[in-house]
DNA sequence: CTGTTAGCGCCTTCAC
DNA sequence: GTGAAGGCGCTAACAG
């Protein structure tokens, strides 16, 4: 093989600015003449090398631009991978970011790393990269699931591979999940929005994909504040279903064409909001007022008068992580459900409405008001 | 070994719903009476296997359940591994999510899966995240550095390992880079917040680290457009160095208590921003007018009236995916440079400054002023 | 068509 | 202290 000398004046190149790709421990031990086994002992700190052998062996490996192939490494130790597989929607949503970034940071001083993959909310892809992170042996996956059922996680899944369901729980019985506690977030939002009405109270609502779970258990958390304030269930006229920031415009501006018009609009995701906010501000010019929340946090949510239902992603990442080391740690324990609070920040003025004339809420600072739901921490399965 | 047997019992057991925890194709031969071999070409669908062969090995590995380990498969081959490794500073950051998601989108269709990690803008964290990634033979490695020099990257790195600096391009000489156009970016904004005052100028800064290159060039900027203005450079007592929204908020607090107070603030990147819109809106209450300007985008920027250097950033990841894509399939050229321009988009009413008083800018619509930079897209290294 | 042998890079066992 | 053999799970190469 001329692959040894043709790499070898590679590195005389210019462009090469490291010594030679010697690779595998077989090189570095010849380079130190000893036995690759005593080249792994001495790399590996073991005991029983001779100071002055470990030294020639670390200084072949240096010389060598040597590293170690952890994956070849594991396989003849029997080690799981190290490796913990994320499937989500869309990473570019701060949602799921921060949710990665929580996980990341709770799994990293194990020694996992975070695989991240999208589906784009599309069932197949979905089951595409499961497939494929459970081939790369992850050893434990956790998923933001875009279907309706769940065979393919339930039965595919190798067992022993620990299951952590986010956002939406799903049906797979051993899996653990954390949820947030959707229902009583959307009630507070669409309590707070109906007694906000100066006269009688008219509340339309824009959902994004109303067979995803939390589109469900959301809009069930608007029915019970209605029904609570002996109000009609939400007409069809009244909710809109949209999934990005620019739909969500449209189909508000909608509803707020409608006659008579809302008093207040609760979106039902962070897209959604921002999409409503500025439907909203539009209307605003021509006068209307119309007081408006939307699920998740925003930055700048206090500043504009946008009522959130808040919560913390990050932790919820966390809180998968640290299910996710329990597993790994080999706890055999019952599937575990946690479900997560919320606290609705109310910015927007009350009795007043929003629009353009409101003003910004600055005075209202940003959610003094703060309400937490009651749910617990962790429910039983 | 008792093995086998304890794991069949405990396929009866009602929480384990899987069959048996088969794994190695090695067991599937023996379920179906074949070599290894044989069942490997089966599953594998290679040719000169008896249909009947197949079906018998394909039923045996759906019966255990088995899984093939691609990690195996590609050590015997000598396939390179899928993985491609990120280092960002932050993953819950909108701006590193974006990128992750921009470049998780271009590489999945090729079959490569990202890592993701942080390093929090801990150098140490930085090296020791690099390492283990590169022992787990990542196939190519996106670093987003926090640290001054990268001898790190340059030599630790096995020589063939593609390496994509994003947003701080560095020194390492055959890195490929993706990055903003920083000064000129600063530079517009700065520009526009000096013709936006009525009477005299007077500009402010947030800053975040500026060890960074980024703080560093958008300074730059600012310079520029201070000297283009016939002004003074900037003092240091209308500069403040911040690194998250809350210590921006104070800094930027104390930059507005300055006499005379700034006719404008410039946050440089969108925590500071954010912290600049929420300090402002709280003077704003007492009557100050100040003009905001931010590098990067926000979703609510136009509602709040804060004109922001906008640019997009999961195009930047595609394109650095893009590279990622053609260094893994052996292009062997120089290292390149690849600039992303910015955007203006003006969203604060002009001459007015900005205040509480100045109400929504909601007839600006968002951001119909955009001008963007003159940056060719890619430049020479 | 199918099985045997060999070995990817590394480490464990057990000799020397 | 050190080295030789063997094998993790899998698949190329070569038999049969």
């Amino acid at each position: 093989m001329t692959g040894d000398d043709a790499s070898r004046s590679a590195a005389a190149d210019a462009s090469a600015v490291v010594p030679a790709p010697v690779r595998t421990l077989q090189h570095v031990a010849e380079l130190a003449g000893v036995s690759v086994k005593t080249a792994s002992r001495a790399l590996n700190d073991e005991p029983y090398v001779a100071p002055a052998t470990a030294a020639r062996v670390r200084d072949a490996a240096a010389r060598a631009g040597y590293r170690v192939n952890a994956t070849a490494r594991d396989l003849r130790r029997g080690a799981p991978s190290p490796l913990v597989g994320l499937v989500s929607a869309d990473l570019a949503n701060p949602f799921y970011s921060r949710l990665a970034a929580g996980i990341e940071r709770e799994i990293r001083p194990a020694g996992l790393l975070l695989v991240t993959s999208s589906s784009d909310e599309d069932p197949d892809a979905e089951r595409a990269v499961v497939a494929s992170l459970l081939e790369r042996q992850v050893r434990a996956l956790v998923v933001v699931s875009t279907t309706e059922t769940h065979e393919h996680l339930a039965e595919e899944r190798r067992p022993g591979t620990p299951l952590v369901m986010v956002d939406r729980s799903g049906s797979v019985e051993d899996a653990d999940s954390v949820t947030l506690d959707n229902r009583a977030g959307a009630r507070a939002a669409a309590e707070h929005l109906l007694t906000c009405s100066s006269g009688a109270p008219r509340l339309s609502v824009v959902t994004d994909l109303r067979r995803l779970e939390t589109g469900r258990a959301r809009l069930a958390g608007v029915a019970d504040a209605l029904h609570a304030a002996g109000l009609d269930p939400l007409g069809a006229d009244r909710v809109r279903e949209a999934h990005d920031v620019r739909s969500a415009e449209r189909a508000v501006a909608e509803l707020l064409a409608a006659d008579p018009p809302p008093t207040a609009v609760l979106a039902m995701n962070n897209r959604l909001a921002t999409g409503a906010v500025r439907a909203v501000a539009a209307a605003g010019e021509r006068g209307a007022r119309v007081a408006v929340a939307g699920f998740d946090d925003l930055e700048l949510a206090a500043q504009v008068g946008l009522t959130v239902v808040a919560y913390d992603a990050e932790e919820m990442g966390r809180a998968v992580g640290r299910l996710v080391l329990e597993r790994v740690r080999g706890e055999r324990g019952p599937a575990r459900r946690v479900v997560v609070p919320t606290t609705l920040v109310v910015n927007s003025p009350c009795g007043r409405g929003h629009g353009a004339d409101a003003g910004l809420p600055a005075g209202a600072g940003r959610g003094h008001d703060r309400v937490t739901s009651l749910t617990p921490e962790t429910a039983p399965a």
